[in-house]
DNA sequence: CGGAATCCCTGACGATACTG
DNA sequence: CAGTATCGTCAGGGATTCCG
């Protein structure tokens, strides 16, 4: 199983690529998004895969592994059959949601403007 | 010329993977960025390049154009030889900045324990 | 100078099947 | 339940060439 790269090649020490590309993948943003809007301490995994339904498992775990590379996430596994495993998001997290909660509100104040400004593109 | 998708097709109204994961890809967020950081009211291609110069010519031109489609960037051409095209952040990006570079700054502190934790999590 | 067109390839991602 | 393993696809992206 993959994860993404470690390090940009050219500007290793550039805070866009090495941080923000990262978390700016398909997944690690819903997903940030999703285990703090659950209003929880932890989530499992199941229960994050219900609410993002169209992730799939193999994503979703890729997803919460890098996660929890990067400090954003933990994970704990309970020794139960059947096995019970939350992910709970972690004090650098909570310092990133603010910003990534402003951005979320921001896409939505303006998401109308500019699926217009898209469509119009489009057709020309 | 590909541009990226124009829709999510599950969830077509969800801010997230229509509006962050378009500017979310490897060099969108960096564009702006420079753009901003130019602190002129147009930059011109070749300068761009200049700037971000581990960037192919395709993908710059493909980054700007879907900047262009969703209204963060206006694009003018000069009628002259050799021609001269210049680039600008239209208002709507500059409503965007002020959280963008909450962001940067925000993984400019963060970086060290970041990669810290990335370096650990790598070993094991 | 600022592209467009073409070729090509990697790796991100999905689907499926299997497991402790 | 929460994964891992394997395989296949394809779109993102690079390199190169050509053009007005």
């Amino acid at each position: 199983m993959y994860r993404t790269t470690i390090e940009d090649a050219v500007f290793p020490n550039c805070p866009i690529r090495n941080i923000l590309a990262r978390l700016c993948d398909k997944w690690s943003l819903l997903v940030i998004y999703t285990l703090d809007k659950a209003g929880k301490e932890a989530v499992r995994f199941k229960e994050l895969q219900r609410e993002i339904p169209d992730i799939s498992q193999k994503m979703l775990t890729v997803t919460l592994r890098t996660l929890e590379d990067d400090g954003y996430v933990t994970r704990t596994v309970y020794p139960e059959v059947p096995p019970r495993v939350e992910y709970a998001l972690t004090a650098r997290a909570y310092t990133l949601l603010p910003h990534v909660n402003a951005l979320i509100a921001w896409a939505l104040e303006n998401r109308d403007a500019i699926m217009e400004d898209r469509r119009k593109a489009c057709k020309k």
